[in-house]
DNA sequence: TCTATTGATTAGAGCGCTCTAATCTTGTAG
DNA sequence: CTACAAGATTAGAGCGCTCTAATCAATAGA
């Protein structure tokens, strides 16, 4: 069996209660005593047990983290972030998915739950608002990728509309004027980049083009095909913004199979700037979200309401940025067969 | 505060005990107050405090992680795999990173062990050995991508030698001969990789080219550039074993921009099978490792163990399968320039 | 010399649960 | 009607820790 407090408190001649005092290294606690405890427990290869102390202390250093999906890279790079940030801050993550399935994931903040975290992050959920409600009954909880009206639940999501709006702006600023929107369908945050897509075009005065599609490069495929049977060669639109990165390079495909090159004959905007759109063999013009800033926020936010400094909801919204690549550029006609 | 066992006997005016025995369905429990205790814990929003019950039991449901780099889609795919079977066995994932430094991951060990956990798993660490055995005296613990010498450890790897020579003989069954390999360097598994490759190529009667990179698309680039630069184009290699994916794909990009044609004039092999791989712009013909198996075989090592079922070590070492897609075609002499 | 005063140490209850052993119910056989 | 086994229930100790309140030691002031 693992040493305990008590056998510390044994071998280095002092109370079960000075070793604790010296693990949570009080100011109350003469250096002689001190440097004993630490010795006996550096003897014994004694460590504190964070159940036991979490239990007897009524406070918790855990923090549950719910995953809509690790292998998106998305989540991937907030969990690091939010792993990093929680360490450093002296906090233990307990990780989950839900297969993106209402039932697994109602499950999964159960086990979540039951351990008494401190706060909870749910990265894009697809529980009902009311699951995530029970949730917030228990303890702090930040919504990222996701809305609530819930006042009692804070949230960090980047501005979809805006982001769509910048891949816009880009391309008429480039002389494009037919410009499609491949869209993400039910994704979480689609729905958002639509809206914006529209908006943007229509300040513009352009009439938006939207294609349903999915955030798959096999969906931006099939898009692109429907797009190419739907209109003639010279009607076809000359800018593309897809819903997400991997629709861009599905959307990409399509279009060199079918003759066109990108950005010669047609540009082509992502969304993410996932690794995947950095890599030079692609180069992809697309619309970053600060995840970086998403983790910090959403960890903050938490930690906020976690020592209670806050109980005002807040919302953060994040300002997506155009990072320019090779998959763009400036409309010419004569570049057109 | 929330309602503990005491609030529900309470309600269901029974014993502490009894609600107990309801929460582990034991079946000395009469249907009567069984039905009678669920309604009262339905009523209170009553839910068992994991951490007092590990304490109280003396054993864990927690299953400790320890990521080397989440961003990297391989270590995602697994954290997944092993989410899924531990949710399915009644555990929980602590999961952490050591941002690729020894003493970061040291840490994250430690914080790791504070749990008590059933076990723990280590993807790709890169702690030092005596690290390990550390951990291992405390609890169950299965290494993936990483070997070991200590008996009281499992592994789980998969077989890169085998892999680069799946490789190697792929390219030479489509007569090619000059073959070259782009090293991952100090990468976990590149020096397996390496020497596969050399192995085959002798094997087969060829002389191996070994051309130092690393597991990024940039280090593809740039060896490529090496490689123009060192051989005429006559002579230059019309095969390439790259480290990994990521690095195919800049081994690519540098080919074709040199105005080589993928796979018409040189044919290219990835390691990894990586979702980039996938895509079907790239195509990229690869090295698939089963990833799930790997998942699932660490898991049940682990559960083992922790079921004290098994003393004996067990070394999984999987066997990786060539995934032939878009960029490996037969050699052609007339293909070339 | 005696009492405050401050600082260091400890006793002991208790966190929410499990688990063994003891107790209480029944039903059944003698 | 009693004895007893089998099943159902509970008392109570204890898991490893924290935390409050009490105790103890040492110094300072009167």
């Amino acid at each position: 069996m693992r040493p305990t407090m008590e056998d510390v408190a044994a071998r280095a001649g002092v109370s079960r209660a000075l070793v604790s005092l010296v693990m949570n290294n009080s100011p109350k606690v003469s250096e002689a005593r001190r440097a004993a405890v630490l010795r006996a427990a550096e003897e014994l290869g004694y460590q504190p047990h964070v159940m036991a102390r979490s239990l007897a202390s009524r406070t918790s250093t855990v923090l549950g983290v719910m995953v809509n999906d690790l292998r998106n890279a998305f989540f991937a790079d907030i969990v690091e972030e939010l792993d990093t940030a929680a360490q450093a801050a002296g906090f233990d993550l307990i990780l989950n998915t839900g297969g993106r399935s209402p039932t697994r994931e109602w499950n999964a903040l159960h086990n979540l739950l039951s351990f008494r975290p401190a706060g909870i992050i749910l990265l894009s959920p697809v529980v009902p608002a009311s699951a995530i409600q029970v949730a917030a009954r228990q303890c702090p909880v930040v919504l990222v990728s996701r809305t609530t009206r819930a006042s009692t639940v804070d949230t960090v999501n980047d501005d979809g509309e805006a982001g769509s709006a910048l891949a816009v702006d880009h391309l008429v600023g480039l002389g494009h004027r037919r410009i499609a929107h491949l869209d993400g369908g039910g994704a979480a945050g689609a729905a958002q980049r639509r809206r914006g897509f529209e908006a943007a075009m229509r300040r513009h005065g352009l009439e938006p083009i939207v294609v349903r599609s999915e955030h798959t490069d096999i969906g931006g495929e099939k898009a692109v095909r429907e797009l190419l049977a739907a209109y003639s060669r010279a009607e076809l639109p000359t800018g593309l913004v897809s819903g997400n990165d991997f629709n861009a390079v599905g959307a990409i495909s399509a279009l060199e199979e079918a003759g066109l090159r990108v950005p010669g004959d047609v540009s082509v905007v992502g969304y993410d700037n996932t690794s995947l759109a950095a890599l030079r063999h692609l180069s992809l013009t697309t619309i970053d979200q600060p995840r970086k800033d998403m983790a910090r926020l959403a960890f903050e936010a938490l930690i906020e309401r976690v020592r209670g400094e806050r109980t005002e909801p807040v919302r953060h919204l994040l300002h997506p940025s155009l990072v320019v690549r090779a998959t763009t550029a400036p409309f010419s006609a004569t570049g057109r067969s």
